[in-house]
DNA sequence: GTGAATATTCGAAAAATTCTAAACGGCCGG
DNA sequence: CCGGCCGTTTAGAATTTTTCGAATATTCAC
């Protein structure tokens, strides 16, 4: 490989690592094949990264799983062969909803279930139903703000503008201590 | 601990390993002491989670760090004690900012040393040059995506509403395969 | 200052993740 | 069917990250 091109290659591969969405592999896989005009084989991408290609084939998946990364067919091959995306929009949409939505959707659900267990714990003296209470609300509020974040999303992925302003809540934004 | 306050601490923090920003034991750190209406100290905190100190000492840092708690001082004892926050949009800027945005301002940077590191490549023959412009071409595309995703999220926490629109760079969106 | 209480740092241990090579199984051309 | 080519799975090695306990640094009352 060039060493320009494994300049850009690793630097994409330093910033995945950082994104929380990709690894540095993912990020190197997905940098070499977006240079490249034409598909790679796992064999083209495990020698140019010096990887073994069972590595390769699980990350290249998961690339593709995201739509990073499109497998084609390549005639006169049997190989898959792998391209990157020029799509960053519908990566862009992939991400929003299948892993930061989902994330607020399983924060909600947590959410409910403490609310669901707090309701279940049987104290009846007056200290431990004050505390009951307590964590009623805060768990309401935490749900409160994911519900707006979680609208949020919805609403931006159908094309709608999102305002900061409409995840403000008015119990957040008072001060930086509750009840 | 109540096994329902466990149920609510444990979610959140499987929630926050999956996260990309938080992991499981800062997850768990913050929700314990978002259902505590006291500050807690760091050997508080480190009973009720079964950690040491040490481990608990720089967790709670990092999540001081993305302002997700804060210390606090309680009358009476030397101990550093922590809250958790609820001003959720406080935190949310936060991580736009000093998590995503620079994230994308990253692979900004490294398309640019690309492009840089292009140029500079000596190849001359025709082959050489017309990969060169590809190169060229595919770095441009990607840093006008990640510029518009920059200023929207500038744009975002001005207060300014954003569009999904805004970001549907006219080459990417045509069709998942350039030039 | 001194000493006790507390937080932080550090090196090693433990755990989790990533990576490899070899084995496996499917597919296609004969 | 058979044999070779390929992608995937798997078990374990290598690496990285997390955690712990001890040692060190810091803070505060006196």
């Amino acid at each position: 490989m060039q060493r320009s091109d494994a300049i850009f290659v690793d630097g994409i591969g330093a910033a995945a690592a950082t994104s929380g969405i990709l690894n540095q592999l993912q990020g190197r896989i997905f940098a070499l094949l977006y240079i490249c005009d034409v598909p790679l084989s796992l064999d083209d991408i495990a020698t140019e990264l010096d990887q073994s290609k069972s590595n390769i084939s699980i990350h290249a998946r998961s690339l593709a799983d995201w739509r990073l990364v499109r497998r084609t067919h390549v005639r006169g091959s049997r190989k898959d062969h792998y391209e990157a995306t020029t799509d960053f929009w519908r990566v862009f949409l992939e991400i929003l909803e299948r892993r930061y939505r989902s994330n607020v959707r399983q924060v909600l659900a947590v959410v409910e279930e403490g609310q669901q267990a707090s309701r279940e714990a049987s104290g009846r003296t007056g200290g431990e139903k004050e505390r009951r209470a307590f964590v009623g609300q805060r768990l309401d509020a935490l749900a409160a703000f994911f519900q707006l974040l979680d609208a949020g999303i919805e609403s931006f992925t159908r094309g709608n503008p999102v305002e900061a302003q409409s995840l403000r809540t008015k119990e957040g934004s008072r001060s930086t201590l509750g009840a």
